[in-house]
DNA sequence: CTTGAAGCTATAGTTGCTAGAGACATTAGG
DNA sequence: CCTAATGTCTCTAGCAACTATAGCTTCAAG
């Protein structure tokens, strides 16, 4: 059995982020010892593993909860743990796509700019001025990685 | 003189969005009318579509806040101005080799899943056992676009 | 003049954590 | 055995950048 900083070493998660997970049901509470101390066998640090590599992979706690369901499930198909992660894809490409878009306008931006005063620097008109812009850079959905 | 609902109209932006960057102190305190109502005048329009476009563009809300600054500043020198540019370029730079190798994870999964049963699912199995995976896509730093 | 849209304030919720306070548990050294 | 350091406990609040809700007031059109 490991404690909570140990079982966060083994995985690569920090203590508190365990807790948060317990807390909000993505880890079955642990076990505690005479002590009131959470401890964690082998299996939760497998779960826990999983968790940490479907984040490290861009996976909303939300999609990694329904992973975890359906690796509890080994005989269902598993065509719905294939159609989470496609859509995770979709979802990384599309980001992609709009990151691509956003690193050509700002190089355009930096490498047009002569670096005098303000008042002529390209950097601040094309922010003024999207019609400065070569591509489509909108603003559809966020979230990080 | 605009109402709130149509400036968010014309510079892109929601009506609570304006109120909270008023709220932050990136839009100064609006004027108000008789009743109490924000109007904005054609400059405000400009910030905020200033705020906008380089919120489409990645930019966070603390470095906006000092391109706004410096922009009020014209006869300064843009060498501010241009770094943040660099350092966004270089964050969008990080994000999207980041975003490549996870796109390339979630291909491998994706494509080498043979569509059985949970219990060989290949995306099941990848995302338990990292190395499975064939490059190093770690965790670095998040944020959004 | 009435009605419905648009505006107001204030508060809470979102995601995925992270940081702090103050108290108890465990462990290593002397 | 005692003590000090470290680890763990709970609870609360905070981060970015909004979004949503509730319960008002004001405005504009018919
Ligand atoms: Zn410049
Ligand atoms: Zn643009
Ligand atoms: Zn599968
Ligand atoms: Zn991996």
């Amino acid at each position: 059995m490991l404690t909570i900083g140990k079982l966060g070493e083994a995985a690569g998660v920090k203590v508190p982020t365990i807790r948060y997970y317990e807390q909000i049901g993505l880890l079955p509470e642990a076990e505690r010892s005479s002590g009131n101390q959470r401890l964690y066998s082998r299996k939760a640090l497998e779960r826990l593993a999983f968790i940490r590599h479907a984040r490290d992979l861009g996976f909303s706690l939300e999609a990694i909860r329904d992973l975890l369901s359906l690796s509890d499930k080994p005989d269902q198909s598993c065509a719905a743990a294939d159609a989470i992660a496609k859509a995770q894809l979709a979802e990384v490409e599309s980001r992609l796509a709009r990151l691509t878009a956003l690193k050509s306008e700002l190089e355009r931006m930096v490498v047009q700019c002569a670096g005098g005063k303000i008042a002529d620097c390209r950097v601040i008109e094309v922010l003024g001025d999207h019609s400065l812009c070569s591509a489509d850079h909108r603003h559809p959905e966020p979230e990080p990685n």
